[in-house]
DNA sequence: ACCACTCGTTGCCGTAACTCGAACAACAAT
DNA sequence: ATTGTTGTTCGAGTTACGGCAACGAGTGGT
C-alpha cells in the first residue's frame, strides 16, 4: 500500500538491480532448476531447510518447488523416511539422451570416438559448442586411458582444451569475439591460453595445420590433440580430441601419428554430415 | 500425435474418480516443462507459433518460456535464423548423465551389463524402478542384438518387462498395490498381462524361482529373462534382462543357461552393492 | 508488383500464483 | 522436559506470469 496502488507509474522499487542488459523475460522457471543444480552438485541428498540456506529462500518456497518438480519426474526422494532429502530424477536422463541423439554430430561421431579410442588406446571425446561453452557430447575410454574429472554432459570453455580451440578456430570471427567477451579466458592450469593476442595467434596456426595441441592447459600433466568437424559452410560444428599423459603423447605420437588418425576420422565424419 | 506416452492430461478437468483433492502445489514450472517435453517428442524444431498450438498458450508466453529456459541453456536455436526454431538443449545432459551417475546401481551393473552383452550377443539393460514406472538405467547391445524402440532413459511400466516383474516381485506387497493401483495394467502387446491375479501369480513364481520371463509381453517376438538386483534388506532396486528374439531365446537358453548367467551377475552385484 | 498471411518479438495490463512468514507435528540432541 | 532441528500446511501480500494487441519481417499466392 504504499503508493501507486493503480497503475503503477512512477517508481519500479528495486527493479531487479543488478543486472545492466538483462533485457525483461526472465522467469520463475530458473529458481526450479537452481534447486536442480544445488541438487545436482550436492553429492548427498538435500532437504527443503538445506535448499533454501544455499539458495536464500523460504522452506516453504522451495517446497513448493520440489513437491512440483517431483511430481514432473525431475527430483525423488532420496529414502523412504520423508526426512531423507531429494536428489535429481531419472526423469532429466530422457530429456538429456534424447537431446544427444537429436544432435546431428552425435550419431556419427560416436562409433569414430570409440574407434580411436580402441586404435591409440587414450582418452577421446567429442565435444561441441553451446552457447560460449563446450560441452563433452561423448567419450570413449581407451584400454590405458587416464581418468579425468570430466565426464559426459560436462560443460567448459573452449579456449581450454585442443578441441575447444579446434572448434574456435573454424567459427566466424564475429562469433570467437562474443564468445571471448561473455566468457573471458579465465585459467584452468598455469599453461592455459590467457592472453587474446597469444590465442588469436594459436587459432591462426590451428587453421593452417588443420588441428590443435593442449599442453596442460586443462589438466597439468596432460596432453592432447584436437580436430574440428566442419559442416558444408566450413564452420565448426565439433571437434574429436585424443588425451593422455605427457609422457606418452609427445615427439612423433602427438605430432604425426595421433594427428593423421585424427583428420581421418574427422574427414570421414565430414562426409556423412554433409551427405546424410 | 496422439502417443503422448507421459504426461497426459494436463487439463485442469482431470481429477479421476477418488482422490478430488488436489493438495495445492502444482506450479508454472510445470508448463516450462510442457514445452520442454514438446521439444523432446518433436523430431523438428519448434517455435513459438508452434508450440502455443500444442499446448494452448499464448505464443507471447512461450516465448517468454523460452527465452528464460534458453538463458538457461536448457533449450537452444536450432540454426542461425532466428526463424528456425528450438530444441532440447544439452544442459539436461549435464543434469541426466549426473543423475544416473549418482544412482547407486549404475557404477556397479553397468560394467556387468557390458559383459553379459559380449557374452551373450544380446540386448541387455538395466532397469531401475522410479515412482511407478520404470526406467531404462543403461543398456549395452551384443554383437547380434535386435533394435528396439527402447533407448536410455526410456519410461515404461513395471508389470511389461522381464526386469519390471523381477522388480515387482521383490517389493513391498503394499507398494505393489500402490503401483497396480496408480499405473493400472496397460496393454501393449496381445501378451502382456493385463489380469491383476495373474500377474500376482507370476511375481509369486518369479520369487520362488530368482528371475523372470517375458515372452513377447512388450514387444512382439521379443523374449527376455530378467533377474532382480536386490539390496541387504532384499527389496529389489532394479533389475538386468537378456531380451532377443523368441526363436533364438527358447527351450534350454531361454531356461538355464542365460538365467545361471543372469543370476551369476545379478549376485556378483548385490555383494558390491552391500559391502562397497 | 501488390496483398494477405504467417512468423518472432515486444510492450502493456489484470490477475493468477508465487514468495514469504508464522504456526503445527515429529523427531533429535541437550 | 527443553531447545533445537526437520518437513509440512495455511493465509496474506505482491510479484511476475499469461493473454491481447501491435510492430517489423519474411513468404506465398494471384
Amino acid at each position: 500500500m504504499d503508493d501507486s496502488a493503480s497503475g503503477g507509474s512512477t517508481d519500479r522499487s528495486a527493479d531487479t538491480a543488478g543486472d545492466g542488459t538483462e533485457p525483461r523475460p526472465v522467469t520463475t522457471t530458473a529458481t526450479s532448476f537452481e534447486v536442480l543444480e544445488q541438487l545436482r552438485t550436492s553429492d548427498d541428498p538435500l532437504g527443503p531447510a538445506a535448499l533454501g540456506r544455499r539458495l536464500d529462500l523460504a522452506r516453504s518456497t522451495v517446497h513448493r518447488h520440489l513437491a512440483t518438480l517431483e511430481r514432473l519426474g525431475a527430483v525423488v526422494r532420496a529414502g523412504d523416511d520423508r526426512r531423507d532429502g531429494y536428489r535429481v530424477g531419472l526423469r532429466l536422463l530422457d530429456f538429456g539422451l534424447g537431446a544427444r541423439e537429436a544432435h546431428r554430430l552425435y550419431p556419427l561421431a560416436a562409433p569414430k570416438v570409440d574407434e580411436l579410442a580402441e586404435e591409440t588406446g587414450e582418452k577421446v571425446w567429442c565435444i561441441v559448442p553451446e552457447g560460449s561453452r563446450s560441452v563433452h557430447l561423448y567419450g570413449a575410454a581407451g584400454r590405458r586411458s587416464v581418468r579425468t574429472g570430466v565426464r559426459e554432459g560436462s560443460r567448459g570453455y573452449l579456449h581450454q582444451h585442443a578441441a575447444g580451440k579446434a572448434i574456435l578456430a573454424h567459427l566466424p570471427a564475429d562469433r570467437v569475439r562474443e564468445i571471448v567477451d561473455t566468457e573471458g579466458l579465465p585459467a584452468q592450469t598455469p599453461e592455459t591460453v590467457t592472453d587474446e593476442s597469444e590465442l588469436f595467434e594459436q587459432l591462426e596456426r590451428i587453421r593452417e595445420r588443420g588441428y590443435a595441441f593442449n599442453r596442460e592447459e586443462s589438466v597439468p600433466g596432460l596432453h592432447a590433440v584436437g580436430a574440428p568437424v566442419r559442416d558444408e559452410s566450413g564452420v565448426a560444428v565439433g571437434a574429436i580430441s585424443v588425451s593422455g599423459p605427457a609422457n606418452r603423447l609427445k615427439g612423433e605420437r602427438l605430432h604425426e601419428a595421433l594427428p593423421d588418425l585424427l583428420l581421418g576420422a574427422t574427414n570421414e565424419v565430414e562426409i556423412n554430415l554433409s551427405h546424410g
